[in-house]
DNA sequence: ACACTACCTATGAAAATCATAGTGTCAAGT
DNA sequence: ACTTGACACTATGATTTTCATAGGTAGTGT
């Protein structure tokens, strides 16, 4: 972690999360395996973090009980990265950054990177934390996701960018 | 920022968000600005975080519009802080992190540091993102904030310290 | 034997952060 | 006039993190 003793330290619930992923790289970790990246290779190439930056933040938020390692295939041994109940349940501070970031850090002329349909009512979920069309809150088994074009390339080009340097 | 450009060179919604507030002190100064403490000392006393560091984030939200300075003093210039409606969008984030932390960062005997009444059905609203008792996703204006008597301990001691050390 | 894949470790330079102390500007008290 | 005190920072040097780059291990496929 960047510092999490004194933080820690209070009965503040944003400062204890803030404790456990108050860092760009865990957050962009956690990103990853919501959209379904759990090798480490995946992780590097759409975070763009170095190895000792991925291999720290996984080693803390496993130990912090986000994540779990599974074996996918011995010899050689080979590890996934998998979300625990607990890291499922960030699901709702990625939306909610999701949403600000739609809203706010974006230019008119730029699409909205991932599009949600809602499953319960069938109409697209729109970027906030409510469902646009009926209202709802929206949950993360709710969600349809839909990548638009340009969003899939850019990280189809990343992971040939990471093939190539490698 | 914590090294903004690479971050922000993405569609990715969440990486755009982290680059602006991807950062420990940034956040917590952003909750002690919804909070109500809007003068640099108190935003000092309750984050724990240095001059510096407060200055650095300060000049960084307010140059990415999240904050505004506002003076409430001439002779001597003085300033406070406060949000503007860019940093205001920002609260589903911290009520996010804010559910996490209550959830799962929490012992048994722990209580809930703030206590939120949902003004249109006078009910408590629990811990989550959206109302324990009527279901509606909470916005900001709808809640009511009663600081538990520990939580308040905690930040009056909190006030006390910095201005003996001072 | 040789290339290749997946997953990290090692190293040294660069940058951020920390604790601690100090500065500038004014008002108010004595 | 002079000290005290409040507030909002700035300065400094040590410590810690992060970064870029490279290397390394344990295997498979050819």
């Amino acid at each position: 972690m960047t510092g999490k003793s004194p933080a820690a330290e209070t009965l503040c619930p944003v400062a204890r999360t803030e404790a456990v992923v108050g860092d760009r790289w865990t957050v962009l970790i956690l990103r990853e395996l919501f959209m379904g990246g759990h090798r480490f290779e995946e992780i590097q190439a759409q975070t763009g973090a170095t190895p000792q930056m991925i291999a720290a933040r996984l080693k803390t938020l496993e130990a912090d009980g986000l994540v779990e390692r599974r074996v996918y295939n011995k010899r050689p041994l080979r590890h996934e990265y998998h979300l625990t109940e607990k890291g499922e349940a960030f699901h709702p501070v990625l939306l909610a950054l999701r949403a600000w970031g739609e809203m706010w850090c974006k230019s008119p002329d730029e699409g909205v990177a991932v599009h949600y349909t809602h499953r319960p009512c069938g109409q697209p979920a729109g970027v906030g934390t409510v469902c646009e069309s009926c209202g709802h809150p929206l949950r993360r088994a709710d969600l349809v996701a839909e990548p638009s074009p340009a969003y899939r390339a850019e990280r189809e080009a990343r992971w040939e960018a990471f093939k190539g340097v490698r």
